[in-house]
DNA sequence: GGGAATATTCCC
DNA sequence: GGGAATATTCCC
C-alpha cells in the first residue's frame, strides 16, 4: 500500500474504531469493504459488507467510491452485526421501495415532531440495540450533539453532510454555532468530499448545499473560506437531518412538455388564426376538452398502447386536473363571482373572490400588478388587480358582448327573425346551454358547480326564476355579472330581478342597470376597458378590429330595425353571449320583463 | 506504494502509456493526477490537468472517482500537450454551454453524416494536431477502428463505454461482431466498471446501457455473462459514439405536475360527482378552458407574479398548447372524418385521418395496437385500429346518443315540449351551437376549423343546406359521422342529403342510413360497440349502467309517446346530442326532411 | 442561487 | 426494460 488513510465511522460506527483513520483496506475482488454507510435513496440507509469488512481501510481520496459499490450490494446486515446503521430500518432493509419505510418502534420522534423539526435533546439511546437510527453508539460523535434521530427519508447529502462534520475534518470544515464553515475549500474538495461522495468537486457540493437551502453568508470568491446556514438548522447539529430537499423545478418538465408538442407541429397560430379560420371557431375550438376528452382521458390511462398524442396516462391526468383547476378557478372567479375580490391565498386560487358580496376590486399579492385598469373602474378599485383574473373576465365579458353584437348587426343568417325570436337559446362562455323558454329553468351554477333552478336552489343562493320573481333570473344574473365588471364591483346582490338601482346614480353602488342610456353606458363602457386605447381588446383573434362594437356601424345594444336581420352574420366574431341574450339585455335595460316567449324583441335604446 | 494499478488510456491517448496501467498517482494535495478523460456532460469532453500529470498512476478500483474529480477542475488543455482528447473541443472548451458546440474545422463528419450513422472508414487524422475528437493519437486502439470521429456531444455513459471496450478489458467485457459480450459481469462491476464511472453497480450499467437502446441477447440471471446488441451499432466500435441516449420520460415531468395540481386540493371526484353536482353540469365544468382562459395563458407568461394556480408560464403555455392539441386531433379524428383511416404520423397527429374520403380504419404504428373492435367493424377494417381514437370517437358518439336518450326519455325538464319541440337548439360537443330553426344554416367546420354555410361553403367542401338540397345538411352530417364511425368508415360522401345508400345494403360503403330499421341497427350496434361486452359504456360517470340506452327502458330511438315527456332528466347522463338531435335523426330515419320548425315529432322507428 | 441535462440508485 | 427520485455536472 502507498499510502493508507482511514475513514472516519462516527456517523457509521461500528463500535470498534474512534479515530479518524479506521478503515482497512481490502482490494480482494469481490471484497468491497467499507464502514462507509450511504444512505441509499428514496429513505434507505445502507450497512452493507459491513460485518464483512467492518473495520476497512482504504485509500482515502477514493472511500467515496468503494463505499458507493458497497452500497449497491443490497445484502441487508448480517443479524448480531454490531453495526448500527445511521438511518437504516431493521425490519424493512430493502423489502419497502418507494414508500416510506415503517418507523422502528423504539425511535421516538413524532411526524409532529419532524415537521416540527424542533431541538428536543432527549436522547434516544435505544437500550435494546436495536439499529434504531443514529442512536446505538456513544462513540458517535454525532449522536452526542443529536436529538431524537430521523425517522424518515434522510436525504444522502444530508446524511453525508452531517457525517462530515461530525467526523475530524474541522482544519477544512466544520460545525459550529448552527452553521457550517468552511475553512478550505480546496482542501476540502480534494480530501474530505470524495470521501462522502460521488465526487470532489466543491461546486457540486454547492450546488448540494444549494438544494437544502443553505445560504453562503460569508466569503467572496468561488473557492474562499466561507459559512453556510440554513433556516431550519438548529444548535443540535441532527437538526440537518430534517432538511427538506428543495423539489426539481417544474419548468423542465413543463419544458419538455412543451417540447413535445411542439414537435407535433401544432399551429399555435391556430389561436390567432382569421379569415376562413372564423374566429367564431377559433373561440369553439379553443373552448377547451370536450366531455369525450375527460373520458377519454381515463380510458387512455388504462389503454396498453399508451395515451394519444404521445402524452401518457399521467400526463392526460394531469391535463383533465389542470382543466378542473382551470375551470373551478373561472368558475370562482367570473362566473358568479366577477371580478369582486382579489384571491387571497396561492394565486388566488384558495380566495373565494368577492363570491358572496364581497366587492370591490382589491389587489393581491402574489399575482398583483399595478393596475393599469384602476382610474376606469370606479373609486373603490385598489391599486392593483389581478391582471389575469381581470382580463380573463373582460375577455369573457367582451366575447359575450361580441357574440350578441354580431347576431345584433347580422340577425340569424338567413332568417327572419321577426317571429321565433325568443326560440333562440344562448350558451356561456363555459357551455352551459340556457334553454330559450323565459320559463324554463335554465342552467347556473354557483361556485362548487352546483346546479341550481329556481325551484331547487336553497334561499341562501342564487336563484334564477322569471322576471319580478323573487330570486334573479339568469339574464339578469349575467347582466350583473357584466355590469360588476364593468364598474369593479363584483358582488352581486342577492335577490332581486337585476332591474334596480341605474348605473351612474351612486357611483359606489353601480351594480344595475335599469334604463337604455345606463345600458348604452356600460356597453361603451366595456368596450374601452377592453383595451387601454379604448377602441381594440388585446389578443382578440383578428387583432381586435372587430372588437370595437361600433366596427360595423351599430353600437351594441342600438338594435337594427327587423330589416336588418337578413344580414348574414360576420364570420370573425367570437362566440359568447346570444342572440337571446343580447334581447334579454335590451329588454331589461328598457324595463321589461323576461317572462314569456314571446314578448323579447330589438329595441332602439 | 502498496500497489500500483495503471489506468488504460487508449483512448484518453496521451501517447505515452500503451498497456493498462500506466497511470500515476499522485496524493499531493491540489494536484489531482489521472489520465482518465471523461467527457464532460453536455458534449464536452474533458482532458483537464493532463499536462500537469498525464501518466499518473493510481489505484484501479478508485480512477473513476478521482477521474471525476479532475474532470471538474474546468481547465482547458494546455497548448502544446500532446493530449489528443477524446471528444474536446478545443476552440470553445467551456464558452459553448448548454448549446452543442461547434465543429472543428478539421474534422469531417458532416452532420448528415453522423446522422447516417455511416461506417465510412476514412480517418480524420487531423495533420494540424488540433484536438479533434478521437483523431489524433495512432496508438489509441479505439481510432484504429474508428470511422470519422462523431462530431457532436458524446454522453459519458458512451464515451466511457467506448473506451472500457476498447482498453483491454476482454477478460470482462468485450466488443465483438457488432455487440458486447460481457463475459464476467461480477468481475466487471468491482474491478472494471469504476474505472469508467461513478460506481461500481452492474445495475447501474445495464440502466444506462438501457438508456441507450443495449438490449440483451443472451445470458440469464442477474449476474450471468451477456451479451448486449444495439440497433444502432455498427461493426465499426465508433458507430456506439453516434447513439442517442433516449429522452427521460416524460412521466416524472407530468407525475411532478399532477402532484402540484393535487397539492391544490382540486377534487377529483367532480368528474363522477351525481347529486347536486349534476352530471349535466360535470360534463360543461369539463368542458374545458374558455376562450379567455387561453387568452389568460398568454398575458400570464408575461406576468412576473407567475402564473396562476402555482403553474408557470412554460406549463401555462404547455397546456395551451396540448389543449390546442387535443382540440385538433379531435377535431381531425372525429367531427368530420369519424373513425376512418389510421393517423399515419406520431400518434395520428399527423394524418388526415380519412376526412377527405379516405376510408377505412388502418392499423397505425405506434399506436396501433390488436383490434378489439376489428370484428364489429366490418371487412374493411384494418388488423388493428387507433384505440385511443376510436375509443375516442365512440365516447363522443355515445355521450351525443346518451344525451339524445336523456331527452327522449325524459324530455326538457319542466317543459311541456309539445308545441316548443322545434324551438329548442342543441349543441355539439364541440360547443357549436345549432340553431333550432331546421332551415337555419347551422355551424359546421371542416377539419380546419373552417365555418361553412350553404352559401359560403366551397363546392369541394361539405355544404349544409336544407334536407333535399344539393348539400348536405348538418343533420345529415352528424348522422353520418355517427355512422360512419359505427361501420367503420370514416369518409363522408360529398354532396347528397345524408339519405342515400342504405347501412347494410353493401358492407363496403355503409355510409348512409336511410331506414328506420337501419337506424335502429345503428344505434343498437352504436351501444354494443362501447363495451366489450355490449352492455355498459366504459368510463361512464357512474359506471356505465345508465350507458346502456335500454337502462331506461326504452331503446333509442323507440320514442316515448309524448305523454312521457314530463318525465324528469336523469341526473347523470352526459352532455352530448341534444333533443333536436334525436327528432332530427328520427325524422331522417323515417325519410322525412328536416325543412320546418314544427314538422319534427318523435316516432316510432 | 438555481435551471437543466445526464448519471446513479432504487424499484416495479 | 424502464419509471422515478436524487446526485452530479454544467451553465446562466
Amino acid at each position: 500500500m502507498l499510502k493508507e488513510e482511514v475513514l472516519p465511522s462516527s456517523l457509521s460506527d461500528n463500535g470498534s474504531s474512534k479515530g479518524p483513520c479506521d478503515a482497512v483496506t481490502n482490494n480482494s475482488d469481490n471484497s468491497n469493504a467499507a464502514s462507509i454507510q450511504r444512505p441509499l435513496q428514496h429513505g434507505i440507509v445502507s450497512s452493507e459488507n459491513s460485518v464483512a469488512s467492518n473495520s476497512a481501510t482504504f485509500p482515502k481520496h477514493h472511500a467515496a467510491a468503494l463505499a458507493a459499490s458497497v452500497a449497491a450490494d443490497h445484502s441487508a446486515p448480517a443479524p448480531g452485526s454490531n453495526i448500527a446503521p445511521a438511518i437504516h430500518r431493521v425490519s424493512e432493509p430493502y423489502e419497502s421501495r418507494r414508500s416510506p419505510p415503517t418507523v422502528s418502534e423504539n425511535c421516538t420522534p413524532t411526524e409532529e415532531e419532524k415537521k416540527e423539526n424542533d431541538g428536543n435533546d432527549s436522547v434516544n439511546n435505544n437500550a435494546n440495540g436495536s439499529p434504531c437510527p443514529l442512536s446505538s453508539d456513544a462513540n458517535n460523535a454525532l449522536l452526542l450533539h443529536m436529538a431524537a434521530p430521523p425517522h424518515h427519508p434522510v436525504a444522502e447529502f444530508l446524511f453525508q453532510l452531517t457525517k462530515m462534520l461530525t467526523d475530524d475534518n474541522s482544519e477544512y470544515i466544520e460545525w459550529k454555532n448552527s452553521s457550517i464553515l468552511v475553512h478550505d475549500p480546496p482542501g476540502l474538495e480534494k480530501r474530505i468530499l470524495p470521501k462522502y461522495f460521488r465526487h470532489s468537486n466543491y461546486s457540486s457540493f454547492q450546488r448540494q448545499m444549494n438544494y437544502f437551502g443553505f445560504r453562503k453568508i460569508a466569503g467572496k470568491g468561488k473557492m474562499a473560506a466561507c459559512s453556510y446556514v440554513n433556516e431550519h438548522a438548529k444548535e443540535d447539529i441532527s437538526s440537518l437531518l430534517y432538511i427538506k430537499r428543495k423539489k426539481t423545478s417544474l419548468s423542465g418538465s413543463a419544458a419538455k412538455l412543451l417540447a413535445q408538442a411542439n414537435k407535433l407541429n401544432i399551429q399555435q397560430d391556430a389561436i390567432s388564426a382569421s379569415g376562413a379560420f372564423g374566429a367564431m371557431n377559433t373561440m369553439m375550438m379553443m373552448n377547451g376538452m370536450n366531455p369525450n376528452t375527460v373520458m377519454m382521458n381515463g380510458m387512455a390511462a388504462n389503454t396498453t398502447g399508451g395515451g394519444m398524442m404521445g402524452i401518457n396516462a399521467n400526463q392526460l391526468a394531469l391535463l383533465q386536473q389542470q382543466q378542473l383547476m382551470l375551470q373551478q378557478n373561472q368558475n370562482q372567479n367570473s362566473l358568479l363571482g366577477g371580478m369582486g375580490g382579489g384571491g387571497m391565498g396561492l394565486n388566488g386560487l384558495q380566495g373565494m373572490n368577492g363570491l358572496q358580496g364581497t366587492n370591490g376590486i382589491q389587489g393581491i399579492g402574489i399575482n398583483g400588478i399595478p393596475n393599469m385598469y384602476a382610474s376606469k373602474l370606479g373609486p373603490s378599485a385598489g391599486a392593483s388587480v389581478n391582471k389575469p383574473a381581470f382580463m380573463r373576465d373582460q375577455q369573457q365579458i367582451m366575447a359575450q358582448l361580441q357574440h350578441a353584437h354580431a347576431y345584433a348587426s347580422g340577425g340569424l343568417p338567413g332568417t327572419s327573425m321577426g317571429n321565433n325570436v325568443s326560440s333562440q337559446s344562448f350558451m356561456n362562455n363555459f357551455g352551459n346551454v340556457f334553454p330559450s323558454s323565459a320559463n324554463s329553468a335554465a342552467i347556473l351554477t354557483n361556485d362548487q358547480g352546483n346546479l341550481y333552478s329556481a325551484a331547487s336552489a336553497p334561499s341562501s343562493e342564487w336563484k334564477m326564476s322569471n322576471c319580478g320573481g323573487n330570486a334573479t333570473n339568469p339574464q339578469a344574473l349575467l347582466l350583473q355579472q357584466a355590469a360588476a365588471a364593468a364598474t369593479g364591483f363584483g358582488g352581486l346582490p342577492q335577490g332581486g330581478n337585476g332591474l334596480g338601482q341605474g348605473m351612474g346614480e351612486n357611483p359606489d353602488d353601480m351594480r344595475r342597470i335599469n334604463s337604455a342610456a345606463n345600458l348604452r353606458s356600460f356597453i361603451n363602457q366595456q368596450i374601452s376597458l377592453f383595451s387601454e386605447n379604448g377602441s381594440q381588446a388585446p389578443g382578440a383573434p383578428n387583432g381586435g378590429a372587430s372588437m370595437n362594437m361600433a366596427s360595423t356601424g351599430r353600437s351594441l345594444g342600438l338594435s337594427p330595425s327587423m330589416a336588418g336581420m337578413s344580414e348574414s352574420m360576420p364570420s370573425n366574431l367570437p362566440q359568447g353571449l346570444s342572440y337571446e341574450q343580447l334581447l334579454q339585455l335590451n329588454g331589461m335595460a328598457n324595463g321589461a320583463c323576461a317572462g314569456g316567449d314571446s314578448q323579447q324583441f330589438f329595441h332602439k335604446i
